[in-house]
DNA sequence: CTGAAAGCGCTTACAG
DNA sequence: CTGAAAGCGCTTACAG
């Protein structure tokens, strides 16, 4: 068989086929697509006409790689896509980024780790920039970033020193949520954290659960207390994962009267295990969140929990990144603030449980680490 | 200045700076990358060696042109992407497309219409593959998609014959929901539909929110009604709008006692508003959703909706793309079930609003236009 | 206003 | 096991 020919004959048109249908040369073909004002009107039209008769338009691949730019923004994920998506965080910080390529013209690419590994997914990526979210430790994606000299900006990461930022005030946040618990009186707290995505060898204090558990812990230690006196358990973010922790933590004795739940997704999972346990929220457990996903407002009861800015965090990564594609200044880090609200999910707990009986409210002593300022 | 110099110091290492450093040639160099069983293990380590210090990693866009193949898959949305992912039905989807990305080792391209055209998002977009998410009419699009001889599937479009799609049961699932609420005794039905997402010249059968409105159109001819007893309102697919259409539909008298509406997101705000209003759901009105979101279960009362396999959606339609770009036949169509779920939003009317007061069930007539039967 | 040519950086069939 | 060469398809500076 003729492979060639009928391979030849349903290849796909280029410039060159183009051009020697309009008579004219590839630059023509080009110019009639990208730059109008190098062709006159007539040999535009003809050589549209010919493409159009050849069913021709220019690939993205030539582009792409004579002219160095993708227009595309890489949104590297900590976990497959599935996983990430079953978090509406996401939903709401890829809505902060849209912002940024509906403006500037480009697309969203979501890149998953490759076989587990992010620094293949890093090396694959066709993009003009990565925002990289919720990269627990530097396992080479950093220096695989830097190899191929892309611009990145990191997102709720372990970001090393001097590495384009965005973070909220992980540690304040979870202090105020804390301190709202102990100031209605609650004693017997348990948290529910994150675990990391991976074995990591030192979880660092610039991971932001370090420092939302060193914010609880500022907290505890305005009232005498210390990590000791709470539980910590740490399990995948998944509202299902926080329901079952939710079960498992109830079953300890003493049960504990509040729980501190580092993300709202889980808090919901929280929320769920303690209404098929036939316990009352608040009255028996209080529950407080972190993110203040728009559900939080649909639970019931409806959760206290720690606002952040998700879609400005998600539209300031995007500008980082613009900026930096664009070879501009750009400022190196951002700390966006948190704020507590309170609603209905939170109560003084049914009996005083500590021999003092109620905390009265003091003054908070300053915290075991310097935070930065909320002014 | 010596700008080329300095260009020169900076610019990229390529194969051919890390062939020279290590003493082999460049297809070495693309040997130890990617076949290491073409080169001894010891060159291989040299050349690897020599790219780790030359901090050298491949870039992706020689070998995409080279390869003919970007390792993504790209998912055509109808609107920008802040808009796309307010609504929670596209994480879902998206989970369901990432089920297939995770398994093919491919990332996902969001691609929103570029300055308002899809058919420019297609001419510029670095993908293996298209999945075009609702499509309301083809306004050049697939001819665009046809011309870049890329593998698609149209998904919740107004897919012409012949063209790769996977769809559900629209028709079926509005006229069971109808059919529900008539059976309760409802007479006074609002519809609350989703605005088409242009101009378009002429709505066809294709259009599932068309398909939608016969699926009533049936259940009201079932009961000897027709769509002039009934008001439809149609605005874009948010919450904010949902909630803005109920109130105006509330405002008009008689008021309805039913409101069927063609999309959760939609559903949820138009409860907001009942609630706002002082109304009870569903005492004083009744409310059904299409969709079945998760947040439909979290809604007070839980929304009566019309459950569709989401999830499944995404994954069939990438399953299809993939097989399209391996070349492999393909089924070209798939219709997907959905499932009418009662729950607490919808309830007989408090009075009977015809003279002949309640509706007493009967067998369903034959539907006004033949519609794809369920087994 | 148009054409010939170089070059973006890779991969791989082919020859050694 | 390795090297020289062709080619993927475009864009644009340069010469006419």
């Amino acid at each position: 068989m003729t492979a060639k020919d009928a391979h030849a004959a349903r290849r796909r048109p280029t410039s060159r086929d183009v051009a020697a249908a309009a008579g004219v040369s590839r630059s023509a073909v080009s110019f009639a697509f990208n730059d109008p004002t190098r062709v006159s009107t007539a040999t535009r039209e003809r050589i549209l006409a010919a493409a159009r008769e050849l069913k021709y338009t220019p690939p993205p691949s030539g582009r792409t790689l004579r002219n160095g730019r993708t227009q595309s923004l890489g949104v590297l994920l900590p976990h497959d896509i599935p996983k990430v998506m079953e978090n509406p965080y996401y939903a709401r910080f890829l809505m902060g980024l849209g912002q940024v390529c509906t403006r500037e013209g480009m697309s969203l690419q979501l890149i998953p780790p490759l076989g587990d590994s992010l620094v293949k997914a890093v090396r694959h990526a066709a993009v003009d920039g990565f925002v990289v979210c919720g990269l627990d430790t530097d396992r080479g994606e950093i220096a695989e970033l830097t190899r191929r000299a892309l611009p990145y900006v990191l997102v709720d990461s372990d970001a090393p020193e001097g590495a384009p930022s965005v973070d909220i005030d992980d540690r304040d946040g979870a202090r105020d949520v804390t301190q709202h618990l102990l100031e209605l009186g609650h004693r017997r707290i348990a948290v529910l954290s994150v675990e990391p995505r991976s074995d990591r060898p030192a979880p660092t204090y610039r991971d932001p659960l370090v420092r939302r558990i060193a914010g609880i812990e500022d907290a505890l230690a305005a009232v005498g207390l210390s990590r000791r006196d709470i539980t910590v358990a740490e399990v995948p973010c998944t509202r299902m994962d926080g329901y079952r922790a939710t079960q498992a933590i109830m079953a300890t004795r003493p049960r504990p009267t509040a729980l501190v739940v580092l993300a709202d997704l889980m808090a919901f999972g929280a929320i769920d295990a303690l209404h098929d346990l036939g316990l009352d929220v608040p009255g028996d457990v209080s529950v407080t969140g972190f993110d203040d996903l728009p559900e939080a407002q649909w639970t019931r009861p409806r959760l206290t929990t720690v606002r952040q800015p998700i879609v400005a965090k998600g539209r300031i990564a995007g500008d980082f990144l613009i900026s930096a594609i664009r070879g501009e200044d750009q400022h190196q880090h951002q700390l966006l603030q948190t704020v507590l609200i309170t609603r209905e999910s939170s109560k003084p707990p049914a009996e005083p449980v500590t021999p003092d009986g109620r905390y009265q409210p003091s003054v908070p002593q300053s915290p075991a680490r310097p935070v930065p300022s909320r002014t």
